[in-house]
DNA sequence: TGGTGTGAATCCTTTCACAGCC
DNA sequence: GGCTGTGAAAGGATTCACACCA
């Protein structure tokens, strides 16, 4: 596989998820031009998108839906169920725990750990705070690669060396501020309030149209 | 102000965190290159960044840390404190209420609402869960030019134009889904689902490095 | 020496435009 | 007619390399 845009990778989840919207709706058939559209890109920039992975189009026809929803999934690699452990059972570690939108994508939380003793032991749902004792055994029992950190940004980078050490590849943080890690261990990172200064930004300048993302 | 990449606004966000981690380590200037390295940029990158803003720098001395914060503070617009409002109060939303970053950042929650009758009057803190009759009246008053959104993906769209209608010009949304707006409504999505489908596909791929954001 | 600011050059991404297919 | 896939062209973003400054 050559290599493909950074922005075209983001955007294939895009398609993916509007795909499973116009599944919904008992769409069986989509063009590059609507799916476009509804999304805010052109179809010249649809079609190249998909060609880097494939020719998945009927011409004439457009792409059928169910058939593509398949492809991209295997593509992102959510055609299986991924189980992932969560560190850090505060606030915003207790919202991810019931956040239905992970299953619905394939991924199942196997378990959460937390370094507070007071946490430890908790219930919620199916899941008990685990102690950051029991991560490295968890994590090669059952054969985790992915794991998403709640915790303070003074703790993240020591959590984050543990689940490398693990054997954890791919890491969601939610903590703000910049993780080392090495070139095999790769880190997706969401601060949530720099979202809002993003935000912020665009208003003072006057909030024209949306930039590129 | 001429046109400025739009992955560069995003890196002013990141410069700024860093700049603050500095700072709290009493640092007093910093190079482009140091900067940089922090955050895995060049220092190239990092000084062309800076001046699509200004001249902020020193020759031969760098950048000083705690002017550069304030110029970048005043260009994200963060040199004040935002009223923002909530939409939504399941496990997301009430997360996101007790969230501590986003006053660091100059936000501050001032209502929170909820279209669930069962939710409505429960306090949680300093806020009370209102109901969505109130939204329009409390936007007015409370001059709130930016919201959040944390309902289910069918009610967003619906939610955002009653927003739009009551006078809010950005919106960060976590509704998995599309939304449509007007010009001079800016919508930031985070989608928690779609970020670790991201790191899927990296794993997937044999996760080398990170790519373009 | 150590550093910034910046035009020029390179590299990457998107759009165009059209051949080919249903 | 409608639509995809794709090489070529255009447009943006990043890096280079150097003038200039403390």
């Amino acid at each position: 596989m050559q290599d493909i845009p950074g922005p075209a990778i983001y955007r294939i989840s895009f398609y993916l998820r509007q795909l499973e919207t116009l599944q919904r709706a008992s769409h069986e058939t989509v063009s590059s031009k609507e799916l476009g559209k509804a999304l805010g890109y052109s179809d010249a920039q649809v079609r190249k998108d998909l060609t880097y992975f494939g020719q998945f189009g009927h011409p004439g026809v457009g792409y059928r839906v169910e058939e593509l929803i398949q492809r991209l999934k295997k593509i992102l690699g959510t055609d299986r169920v991924w189980p992932v452990v969560l560190i850090g059972a505060g606030n915003l570690g207790r919202a991810l725990m019931s956040y239905k939108g992970f299953l619905r994508k394939g991924f199942q939380l196997a378990a959460v750990f937390d370094a507070d003793p007071a946490k430890v032991g908790r219930r919620f749902g199916e899941l008990e705070i685990l102690p950051m004792e029991k991560l490295q055994a968890c994590v090669h029992e059952l054969q985790v690669r992915m794991a998403i950190i709640a915790v303070t940004p003074e703790a993240a980078q020591s959590v984050v060396d543990l689940l490398a050490a693990a054997g954890v590849r791919g890491v969601l943080n939610f903590s703000p501020t910049n993780l080392k890690t090495p070139p095999d261990v790769y880190v997706q990172s969401v601060d949530l309030a720099l979202q809002l200064e993003q935000l912020s930004f665009r208003m003072s300048m006057g909030a024209g149209p949306p930039l590129a993302p």
